[in-house]
DNA sequence: GATAAATTCAAACAAATGTTTAACTTTGCG
DNA sequence: CGCAAAGTTAAACATTTGTTTGAATTTATC
């Protein structure tokens, strides 16, 4: 099916009223409605709710895997080079797209879509199998330790920016940064989400700078 | 209102589907049959679906709190045998109890319930604030360093382990773990993320066994 | 500008949902 | 026992849900 405009704006509406309502709780009508767009139009469009979600599972995920896959074979950098820019993608990635990562988090939890589910099992696995590959690397150059639980280092990576996402507004309380402009924030947020995470792989990984 | 043990059974029945499938996902009709009891059963033990949602978090909240203050005012413990208690005990819970923490999860994205919200920003605050004096009193002690985010900390361990147990399929799997039996896994799995945390915990806090 | 295809719309549809009702059964107690 | 309270039930209720329909309108093509 090609994608037109239509189908971009509507999947963009339905992105964040999944990611606030969850997949349930955001009905076909209040999508129709906050895209502007009569109830028929979803049918019409994607061919059901389900599908819909689908369509945005697909359509958001092509974009990632490519990047990941360029970075690791990229022979101009080292892997200590390689593994701190790939934390920096990462964490822009999800400050950036903070409202799929939301959903994809629920669907992990609830499984019920089985092509969700492939989508996210493919995503995670080949993920997973790229950075082995490149910790693989620094092992043979003696750049990082021996023994590396590759898939609870990327848990915590992933957790933790996920974590962050869901409890902004607390850290916002708690560290007084309720009255500073949402763009000033995210830039803070998104260089000490980086350096914490930096350190952690550090510790994982045992390099030193 | 007082606790009888259908009220507890019908709680732990609703606690797996509502993990399963979502707030909105699992019917009143879905847990009743499960429950083995009858369809207005729910309405009359608990008002309604959203209160049977909130008895469930006000039941399995209360318990978690009590430890944690219980941890951190005990004057035997030296700061860095509490974090690592702490660790334990968290890692333990979250293994425990995976069927609430994906509730706990999937609430914190979607954010419907304000008595669910109340609670988790409660736990979430006040676990921060007595975290943080413990960090505060090693930080005199010249135990841990200085400048700590302390909820960043957190985040790692939560999101960690939360991660951990949507991702424990692809764990497997990835680690040829598939022909384990379940609880052999568990006891391995709680030994490998409690180590993992607490090694993070000593980078971020700069400690030294 | 005529014709066909694609798009949009209000209305209708059947199924599912949370909740209530009112009758019935069991339990507790003097 | 007698009887009131508590517990249980099947049925009904009013909404809400995702989806379809068939007519109307717009767009594209010749």
């Amino acid at each position: 099916m090609a994608i037109s405009d239509k189908h971009i704006h509507i999947l963009k509406i339905a992105e964040d009223l999944f990611a606030d309502k969850g997949f349930d709780g955001a009905t076909v009508r209040d999508i129709a409605d906050a895209a502007g767009v009569n109830l028929a139009m979803i049918s019409y469009y994607f061919g059901s709710k389900e599908k819909l979600m689908e369509s945005l599972f697909t359509e958001r995920m092509s974009a990632m895997k490519l990047k990941v896959e360029a970075l690791i074979v990229n022979p101009s950098m080292s892997p200590y080079e390689k593994v701190e820019t790939l934390i920096d993608d990462y964490v822009n990635r999800v400050m950036e797209k903070q409202s799929f990562y939301k959903i994809m988090l629920c669907e992990q939890v609830i499984n019920k879509n089985v092509i969700v589910l492939k989508l996210l099992k493919e995503l995670k696995l080949s993920y997973a199998k790229l950075i082995s590959e490149l910790i693989a690397e620094g092992q043979r150059l003696k750049i990082f330790k021996k023994d590396i639980d590759v898939m609870l280092m990327l848990n915590t990576m992933t957790g933790t920016a996920t974590q962050f996402i869901i409890s902004k507004e607390y850290y916002k309380e708690f560290n007084n940064y309720k009255k500073m402009p949402a763009a000033e924030f995210d830039v803070l947020i998104i260089a000490k989400l980086s350096s914490h995470i930096k350190n952690l792989f550090k510790a994982i990984l045992g390099y030193e700078q």
